[in-house]
DNA sequence: CGCAGAAATTTGAACGATCAAACTCTGCGT
DNA sequence: ACGCAGAGTTTGATCGTTCAAATTTCTGCG
């Protein structure tokens, strides 16, 4: 194909100067309308495009995203990010920024990627997923003043307040609390299937439960199992075998919950299951769960990171009033 | 942060010329070792990086690839091309590349996306899945001479052997003929639960079937339903009723296979049925799957894009030889 | 010791856009 | 008629890198 067409190539064709083409672009309203005619009509004759890197090493700034795509697991989860980065996709590209997505293994990994991208002036801005308490990459990213932002709480005593910190999460324990509501139409034994104590999220949607048993003056078993479909079952055997099958179960991913349900079937029972993410597996098996709105996710998130309509990575000083966001989910039931 | 350095700074530093430097990183073997030394140190000290968005302007290209980011459909599926992007992004990133992933609904939608990035210089080349018959993308991408290449075949009569146009995809046919042949260690009567007729897929994935099972001189039932759990469930439902249980049942996905499952489970019957995609769905719930290594198919996809070890998308001329790779699947048994 | 020729290094220009400052033109008041 | 304000437009410089050509330094040999 022939070279691309230039502001310069544009500005001859409309018998003005570059400047005059750039001003069309970034600054119509400082430019006469006629002018501006002859100038728009020569771009679409030429099917002139501004050249990104041009603009990029101009302005300072690459107008781009960075965000890991985490490795595949295996487990049934995943979705939930899956449909979160592409939520965020739709809507950069409404604002005019794109998405770069990089590989890492570990989160050491990561910080290295986005030091590259960053200190190649990649990326504007980062966005990571999956915070745990103390993340290393919060440090990390902070120090080498890379705007960025979280889905996750980074569940630090200190942290979680500090607005200097972006992050938007998933109220986790308004899922649970829908989920055993619902759960407690069936009965009043409501057991709840989570993850041993000590992960913020996990400790977040048992708070739920409790909070709606307690609100309702019932009483039920607390189960616990690592995360993944046998451990879920076993953990549910192992109730099952005690002799105590509740009214309901609520749980605390949807890979608990297949587990269960594979227990309350091998039982020869049936029970009512909850389990949280909404996966394409709970559509499938027909179960109920609580949806993220992941796409409400990233629409906070750009809100945050760059302002409720802003098409550049707003300074930290902007944000300054609203820093998190907590997104309320959805119970879906089947 | 204070202002990145550049190959000025380090030029002063190192008490040579800002050419010197860039020789030091794109082709050190002209520079004296002594200078050399000298050069690295002094990159090290001022942790210097290449301005990616200077670089690009210069070289005229931009080292990026776009990808398609799918919309969540909420079927079981969409795992496997997750796990291709996320593969195609790690080998990407080995070879100095770097992978954008862009959002559209339609295959118009795609197309104006990709014109916008390739006009704007912000991709090398695209890589577009799920290709069907006469697909208006390759036609387009053609004409606008950005270079691409296509996960899925194209599935017309000439395209597919035009060497023009690069391809990978997974060998169906062979992934189904591993899974009748399992089935058929179960008994001769092995049914076949697919999409109707139509789609190259699809009739990829049956023939297979029919030709292990005329390779055994057994002969069995073809069953069909549209894509989804409930389809599946439905066709097989059906199959049962009308009195003919096979002794096996291979599926043209998991969806099909879970559906096949419900129905089976639901007729108080048990029944070997072989799913493809092995999804986590397959995992969790325990059944065979045919695994269609996605991690493959990103492999010898930068293989054909870029040739076996090179930086840079090759130019087509270079591709002659092959154009085209099928990658074989696995049978995942449990 | 000097010199040809190779090797190593430096300088000038370019990639395409935008900012800042300079310039031209119009219309108006005096 | 003259000068001035302000809108509209143009020119020069810049972002950080790499290519091409020019220049300097080194090496081997007569």
């Amino acid at each position: 194909m022939a070279k691309a067409p230039t502001v310069e190539d544009v500005a001859e064709r409309a018998g003005v100067s570059r400047q005059t083409v750039s001003n069309v672009l970034n600054t119509p309203d400082i430019v006469r309308p006629a002018t501006r005619e002859r100038v728009i009509a020569a771009i679409h004759e030429l099917g002139y495009r501004r050249h990104a890197a041009a603009r990029q090493l101009r302005l300072r700034r690459s107008s781009t995203i960075g965000i890991r795509l985490d490795p595949y697991v295996g487990g049934i989860s995943g979705v939930v990010l899956d449909r979160f980065v592409h939520a965020i996709t739709e809507r950069a590209s409404e604002r005019g920024m794109r998405m770069l997505v990089y590989a890492a293994r570990t989160r050491e990994e990561e910080i290295a990627r986005l030091a590259e991208l960053w200190e190649g002036s990649e990326i504007d801005a980062a966005i990571i997923t999956g915070t745990s308490r103390d993340d290393p990459r919060v440090r990390s990213l902070d120090q080498d003043g890379l705007p960025f932002i979280s889905f996750g709480r980074p569940w630090g005593e200190d942290d979680i307040a500090d607005p200097r910190h972006l992050w938007v999460d998933v109220d986790g324990a308004a899922g649970t609390r829908a989920a055993t509501a619902h759960a407690l139409t069936f009965g009043h034994r409501v057991a709840f299937l989570g993850w041993p104590s000590g992960s913020g999220t996990g400790d977040d949607r048992e708070r739920g439960w409790r909070e709606a048993m307690d609100a309702a003056g019932a009483d039920g078993m607390r189960l616990t199992a690592e995360e993944g479909v046998p451990f879920g079952r076993a953990g549910m055997e192992a109730a099952l075998a005690a002799g105590a099958a509740p009214d309901a179960l609520v749980c605390a991913s949807d890979s608990l919950a297949v587990g269960a349900l594979l227990a309350v079937a091998a039982a020869g029972l049936t029970l009512p299951v909850i389990g949280f993410d909404n996966t394409p597996t709970a559509e499938a098996l027909g179960f109920s769960s609580v949806e993220q709105r992941p796409e409400d996710v990233a629409t906070a998130v750009l809100e945050l990171l760059m302002g409720p309509t802003g098409e550049v990575v707003a300074p930290r000083s902007l944000q300054a009033g609203s820093a998190h966001a907590l997104i309320t989910p959805e119970l879906v039931v089947r």
